[in-house]
DNA sequence: ATGAAAGCGCTAACAC
DNA sequence: GTGTTAGCGCTTTCAT
């Protein structure tokens, strides 16, 4: 089968620990005999069994991330930044979906701990902190990201949703825009930082809050399209109709698009639509859209960054909080054509 | 830390290996003890150490995947697909990106195979059957996804990428179109297909085949916008120009659409254009994509089920092949409004 | 600088 | 039905 320690030990006469030594880059060892053994290791193409030395040691090397769906481009992007970031110190990511259902996301939680990962990376799709009772008594260190979640006292890389919806909504403000309406998600923090910041930005330039212009729905990571378009079409409704709308991610914005263009309104003359995310997608689109960049592929990286120091360090400090600054990147569905 | 068989056997006061069989459902275990150790287990919240069983048994329950990039939405579909089915088997996923760098997809066949995979599923970027060596020799089965390399007499599963150039093709001449181009990739299968498929479909219809109207271009699936934009401007500038264009896949024939569009050329009126892969923004384009679906979920289902069927059986029988039928999926792109 | 012994948590083969 | 013995391939500790 495989080539083992031994084989290598035999072959040359040493014994297996000296090899063990070699390959884990142990100073006592003789220059002679480490040449030698690095050289047959070479040869036989020897790889360690990561199984063993992983049950051997009580480290895997490993690091587990779960997403809500591999395959909303935002996970994928995240995925992407901590497998980058992971490569560069020879950890090996294994990547879990939970497909949007807490109840498989706390399987694959559990799943992942009896492999062994050294830390764990939760983008979560849990409303509440009690799926995280077996992970905490694990003692394994983990790194929520993206979405926080309030009751539990952990370390989380996210955007910083407050300022993208009070820079979302300022745009729009500075626009000229009055009746700006938002379509926004429920229960998870990014949903209820960017509710915040919209409000906050409504507040300070003076411009009344209106229930009736906030639209909540859910599962917009999932069918965000179709339910922008209903909300938008709901909100199209209203005695005043909106000039303008906050969308709570771009594939909402994009049925929001839809819906105004459906209903023979112009994009933005009539309605201004901002979406958040700033995906791939956004600028091929029929109008193309503004957004509020997260910087996403970062936020991958400097979540792994993090896991990793966590594993570094012996004990316990308090949670660490990071939080990217949202860029804004205006398009067509703001300012329209430009010269 | 965590709860171990040994814990839960001297708690019973039954022995380990008793408390193990009841684990892996092994009949040999009375009735009354059986259900005393489910008890404790529950009770414990005990999980298996899967490395611990690994090394023991020599199976992981673990299926590794190689994808050349997690954010082309393609291979996410897939990756979705994969776990889904493994899911139910209760087998794991340990997904990996090669970053369409054949060195890289090479290592990470190294990492999986010495975390002990007991199969390997590959969407592979390499042109050659080279960087397989390894992996025939650890004799671990594998499935070639999407991408096929000719020399390599491997299980795989896959698009009939003819096929799909093929009704591509027959799509744009049923329409009428006589200066048909196609914008292509190069060295791996699917192009190889596609084109094929292509010229096929001139042939059957008495077109002929026109070098100067296939354009072949490198790193389609990373970057196919930009390079569909150029290769379409490229094809723009024959004498005659093209009256139809079949792209490679989505993201090309996005870029290809912009600069018709941009060259004040309307689509599909005087360039009908079409893609493949069938990708989730293919509806909410400028001008919405015709394309190729190629049920890329299914892809992954019947890859993911395959290799469990590879591992299940003791001798090695020939490579299966499986060919997904693509379907055409005709949107304005092609056909133009419909009414 | 090198190696012998013990053991990580589990399964496999075989006794009783 | 149940338990005993060995060992998976590696690391760790501690002698030498």
């Amino acid at each position: 089968m495989a080539v083992r320690l031994k084989d290598i030990a035999e072959d040359l006469g040493v014994s297996l620990v000296t090899v063990s030594k070699v390959l884990r880059n142990k100073p006592d060892v003789g220059e002679l005999t480490r040449n030698r053994v690095l050289q047959r290791v070479r040869e036989l193409n020897y790889r360690p069994n990561m199984l063993a030395r992983g049950l051997a040691s009580g480290k895997s090397y490993t690091i587990g991330l779960i997403v809500p769906d591999l395959v909303h481009t935002f996970f994928a992007e995240l995925a992407k930044g901590v497998s980058a970031a992971l490569r560069k110190e020879s950890y090996q990511l294994i990547l879990a979906s939970a497909e949007e259902e807490p109840g498989l996301e706390h399987e694959e939680i559990e799943n992942l701990l009896a492999r062994g990962v050294d830390a764990l990376l939760i983008a979560s799709c849990q409303s509440s902190a009690a799926g995280f009772k077996s992970l905490v008594a694990s003692k394994v260190p983990y790194v929520l990201i993206d979405r926080h979640l309030p009751r539990l006292n952990a370390c989380f890389v996210g955007t910083d949703d407050v300022a993208a919806g009070r820079m979302a909504t300022e745009h729009l403000i500075r626009l000229g825009r009055e009746r700006i309406a938002h379509i926004g998600g429920e229960l998870i923090s990014t949903s209820e930082g960017r509710l915040t910041g919209y409000k906050e930005a409504l507040a300070a330039n003076h411009i009344p809050f209106c229930e009736e212009l906030v639209a909540i729905r859910s599962r917009l990571e999932e069918e965000g399209v179709q339910i922008g378009n209903n909300a938008m079409s709901d909100l199209l409704k209203l005695k005043k109709r909106p000039d303008a709308v906050f969308c709570y991610n771009d594939l909402t914005a994009v049925g929001a698009i839809r819906c105004l263009l459906a209903s023979k309104l112009r994009v933005p003359e009539d309605v201004a639509v901002i979406g958040c995310g700033n995906l791939r997608l956004s600028s091929y689109l029929e109008v193309p859209l503004s957004s509020i960049d997260q910087s996403t592929q970062k936020q991958g990286e400097q979540a792994a960054t993090l896991a990793l120091s966590l594993i570094a360090q012996k004990h316990k400090q308090k949670a660490k909080h990071l939080l990217i600054e949202p860029k804004l990147i205006a398009r067509n569905s703001t300012i329209g054509r430009t010269v």
